[in-house]
DNA sequence: CTTATTACTTAGCACTGCTAACGAATTATA
DNA sequence: TATAATTCGTTAGCAGTGCTAAGTAATAAG
């Protein structure tokens, strides 16, 4: 619903090389396929009884390995505050437990417990099946095109969160 | 985050296509990196005094022109008081109106206004340059790619849904 | 030792999703 | 036609997630 206003109309003189109008272009149809991708997979994911944002900072908990609350909220790009709540659910469902740091009595140091490990697993092979599903009707050579693309995007937010 | 969970070791034997190993790992990689994507886009996104269930409601509205409310619903893949409630709030902000439908008196019409076009067109320019800027690093051959993804997301969410 | 900075928490707002329950209008049926 | 079932939208209430502003405690800087 997000796809349809042409951006080819853009000015060319003096703009920056993020504003290409073919770059607008992708931008626009890569936001808008996003943004329906991930709300198509959402939609079939009652089950999973955490929430995206607990399930995200847990992922970073699992495979980064026990953190501070600082670093997981900047992994996360979320403000220190929201990280702070995120992290008092998992706590509060037993799928993180919370240390004090032995060298910085302010620091708290984010564990993911046993039982977080386990649900991290069930709920993300859930939540990939979904958007595989989704995938269902694309053969071969769509599939390396996508898989290329994931790539991609991953390695831009990366440069483009690094730079900033 | 989200992306760094093999699912190479699945079961090969009786699954249905969409679990195929190679098809999981693309969703895999796909999901995580939409994912981060988008919330690279929205952390400055703070702009757009509307939030993006509105926006894309609106948008909605704008190009596909005035409709029902569960019609609405429907296209965003949302409930109806989800819906009635976002529609609300178009209304307070005078982006939209409602009228009632002569044929049927339960039914709504909700149109946008003038001011709700505007609003979109500024808003969603801005989101989608953040979206270019965040693939500046990117080069020809590579926009290429994703627009082919992007393209193969949308058909693959129409056909998910249209099937369910 | 005093001040500034850093790390995290608390409080409070806004937005977005859901289900359950309700009213009103329409359609189907006895 | 009268009654029942269905459909459309709303309201109420819960949970989750984002933010800023303001506070506390600990550390670093002067």
């Amino acid at each position: 619903m997000l796809a349809m206003l042409s951006v080819r109309n853009a000015k060319l003189c003096r703009m920056p090389r993020s504003q290409e109008p073919f770059r607008l272009e992708v931008a626009d149809r890569l936001h808008s396929a996003a943004i329906h991708l991930l709300r198509h997979a959402r939609k079939r994911d009652v089950l999973a009884r955490v929430g995206p944002a607990r399930l995200s900072a847990l992922s970073v908990l699992v495979f980064g390995g026990p953190m501070a609350l600082g670093k997981l909220a900047a992994a996360e790009q979320v403000k220190a505050p929201t990280m702070s709540r995120i992290v008092a659910g998992l706590k509060r469902s037993g799928l993180a437990k919370i240390e004090t740091d032995a060298k910085d009595a302010r620091r708290i140091r984010v564990t993911a417990t046993a039982k977080g490990e386990r649900l991290l697993q069930q709920a993300r092979a859930r939540r990939v099946r979904l958007v595989a599903e989704t995938l269902s009707g694309l053969r071969g050579p769509e599939l390396d095109t996508l898989l290329k693309a994931a790539e991609l995007m991953e390695r831009a937010v990366r440069q483009a969160a690094g730079t900033r």
